[in-house]
DNA sequence: CCGCAAACTAGAACAGATTCTAAAAGCTGT
DNA sequence: ACAGCTTTTAGAATCTGTTCTAGTTTGCGG
């Protein structure tokens, strides 16, 4: 019934699925090179729908059409829709971390550079705004693990706390980056619902991060 | 197409719909009577039918079936599954209301009390835990705006800065209301998706209504 | 009591996600 | 090149939210 990660062996499942049955490193199993292919076809199709009309041109008809795939294919690699969706944010959130190294966050406090990170990915996500409304949406609708909360914590504990990662934090900070994290998806949402300007989910994440993250 | 709000004069839309068509005060009108009582058959249907398995069991068909209404008739009360879901969350919303003011919450700091407010709902809401997952995800999916995080930052607001009302309220005390609501929020979703114990819960709730309501 | 307009009903129809099936295509080892 | 396997494919079929249609019921003003 629902979305069941059943013990089916479909190919890769992860943005880099380099655990392979056979440990053989050489670059010649010429079905994973073509099935990497088609994963980030569908992958691509996937994003370029959602960017127009949001979740709803992305149908998964459409996708599979578009990458060129019959629909039953599309499910083996991505058994929902949500699944589908997850990827796709992956992608993103893969975009955010590389533009984060290429440029850190310079200012002086934690806080400030917290917010200066949330703020780059706000203004990311809302450059596509149908896009961004349908993966935050689905991501939280998602009943799969998704790493977005995460991945955004620690993140935030890197900017903030000056390299620390997820697993060296203490639990508390780890609360304080993730109850951040919460904070700016909640604010993003409701900016996606029309409901906050630009100006007001800086205010807030700004007046959050001062308290969350005073003394981190 | 989506949800659209549209013009159509269908029977009362909010819990209470004493704002009808005529001034008539006297209690004649047999036909709004026994609307209350269809729309409360629907609510009560629905709410029975997810608190069993979810929002995949709350079928509008069945809903209607169980309420003894046609689909039809079903969907000029609630234009969508979401608006049906958002009149069930209105429920529970108004249950947590009456228990706060039965007991309120007596402890000593603006914070703790808070946590108070949180975590009785918390438990209210996991209870049911099939409900209060089919609620709280599709509440976050809605376009519709819905009044459960304004409604629970006022609560906040009210027995934290003791008494206050969202209109009374300086701006950034709203802020960190609706942030401490934000961060509850997003915890309620990870212990539903069982990414969290009660006590975790309770933890990082109270730290960061800790930091967030240090002197509100 | 009559006729109107809104509300209700039963059920068909439509849409998009997901599942299922039978057949074709692609690899792998021999 | 062949048998045996897995992957793909095309497409039908299923499921559930939503819409639509035609007919019936209900309450009201006259």
């Amino acid at each position: 019934m629902r979305t069941t990660h059943v013990p089916v062996p479909p190919p890769a499942s992860d943005t880099e699925g380099t655990m392979e049955s056979h440990p053989a490193p050489g670059g010649h199993s010429v079905r994973t090179r073509s099935q990497h292919q088609r994963r980030k076809r569908i992958v691509q199709a996937a994003a370029a729908l959602a960017s127009r009309g949001g979740v709803e041109a992305m149908q998964m008809r459409t996708v599979a059409e578009r990458a060129g795939v019959a629909l039953g294919t599309l499910y083996r690699y991505f058994p929902s829709k949500m699944d589908l969706v997850v990827a796709v944010v992956g992608e993103e959130l893969d975009l955010l971390e590389s533009s984060i190294e290429r440029r850190p966050p310079g200012a002086a406090t934690p806080s400030s550079r917290a917010v200066d990170v949330l703020m780059r990915a706000t203004r990311g996500l809302m450059r596509e705004p149908e896009l961004a409304d349908a993966l935050i949406r689905s991501l939280i609708m998602a009943e799969v693990q998704t790493p977005f909360g995460d991945r955004m914590t620690g993140l935030l504990l890197r900017v903030s706390a000056d390299g620390l990662s997820l697993e060296e934090a203490s639990e508390e900070q780890t609360d304080l980056a993730g109850s951040l994290a919460s904070v700016w998806v909640q604010e993003l949402l409701e900016m996606l619902r029309g409901r906050r300007t630009y100006d007001q989910i800086q205010r807030r994440i700004e007046t959050a991060a001062g308290r969350l993250l005073a003394d981190i």
